[in-house]
DNA sequence: GACTGTAATCGTCAATGTGACGAGAAGCAA
DNA sequence: TTGCTTCTCGTCACATTGACGATTACAGTC
């Protein structure tokens, strides 16, 4: 590479949501290598030098999870570069957002000596680096994605019951919804669930019918959470 | 740094949009410098070692524009860095989306043989690096956001009329609009556009009240792109 | 100065989507 | 069987939207 080219190293910092406890939780790391050692951090690491930059977040997600391959949603979330964020000299971070289902306890990685889920209130204070601006960028993205896209979905198992994917919407949003109402909206926009074979009774009360997730993208008209319209400001 | 960090050059490209001449279009460098000399390429440069991506960007704006500072709306659109999207080596790619009322011609930045406004539809062919790619996720962004907020002024000058604005949609949708809806839902939402002082009569007819962008950042509810409601796929 | 063309603005109406909420259906547990 | 819980279907009032008619206020032109 020519002389005259500033370099800098390039990392992926992970956001992994999932729904868990009725609470909106992130994976956060424990650090085990300076610096900032110790304390709690947001998964990733650096990207090897032929490594494409979605294939190193995919790693990373299944190294900090413990999952060879799992179903999660993974996306790119922003790009975080301010001189200064990391001690080390001058690093990129290309942050990625994944949204996956209720995982069995993820096992330590390598470079880390304690991993575990936090809710996603609490851990603003506790992260090393930049990393509450990225949580609070990534929180605040989910949160609108499951306004015009099926993306709670991939916070449920293969099946869920539109009960579950209402526990979602509540969890991430912080609301109450009307389940008949969320009822009629999920199963008359199409393109969101298709109905599955079978219905479960997990939650008790009637039987429930199991859907997946429809081949839509974009759910139009969106939904909107509530207490945001017509708001003054 | 230590050693054991791959490192990369970083640099930021821009998408800079505008509305002229009842099309949309992007600004486009023809690159005075290898590689890629004397191909088209978006207007960009690396990061300086103490610079903010952020900064960068401006900075890259106002060189390739020419103009100081100008009223534009900047923001992160996406991060590409693919091994071997550079000949030079391992080069991490920020991209930024600008729009900007129409422009006069744009000078010749210091490493571009020369600069042009080119339709968007007919520049992905022309394009170096992964340049197409970039132009595409930004025009699709800037599609999306017209829908949700009221970025759409950003084409506009300080002051505009319902009829330019309504124009920057059918524009960057490609669709016509109806003039009478629109001057409806733009009027009535809260925070879009508020009046301000004057009329004019620069598109002929009876003369229009100017308003000037509110202080809204969100459209609730959003405009909709005709065409694709209920669709099935 | 009246006439014409053009575009802005206001109104109407039917169709659709949404919030609030009633009520039956279908399981489980006592 | 009774009671409890949750799912699912319905109803109704209201807001929003698309389609489109009608009026208003200018610039030019005869």
């Amino acid at each position: 590479m020519k002389a005259d080219i500033p370099l800098a190293g390039v990392a992926v910092d992970l956001v992994i949501l999932t729904v868990r406890e009725d609470t909106l939780m992130a994976l956060a790391i424990r650090r085990g290598i300076p610096p900032f050692k110790g304390q709690w951090a947001l998964p990733g690491g650096f990207v090897l030098p032929d490594e494409d930059l979605t294939a190193a977040a995919r790693r990373e997600l299944a190294e900090e999870t413990g999952l060879a391959d799992f179903r999660a949603h993974l996306e790119q979330l922003a790009t975080y570069g301010t001189p200064g964020r990391d001690p080390r000299g001058r690093v990129i971070s290309v942050a990625y957002l994944a949204l996956a289902p209720d995982l069995p306890l993820p096992s330590a990685g390598s470079d880390a000596a304690a991993a575990q889920w936090m809710p996603v209130d609490a851990m603003a204070g506790e992260l090393a680096f930049d990393h509450p601006q990225i949580l609070a960028d990534a929180v605040e993205r989910a949160r609108a994605k499951l306004e015009y896209t099926p993306l709670a979905a991939a916070f449920c198992a293969e099946t869920f019951t539109i009960a579950e994917l209402r526990h979602v919407y509540q969890v991430v949003w912080g609301v109450e919804l009307d389940p008949r109402n969320f009822h009629r909206k999920v199963t008359s926009t199409r393109g969101f669930v298709i109905p599955a074979d079978g219905t479960t009774t997990r939650d008790g009360g009637r039987p429930a019918q199991l859907f997946s997730v429809g081949p839509g993208d974009v759910l139009r008209p969106p939904l909107m959470r509530p207490g945001t319209v017509g708001d003054d400001r």
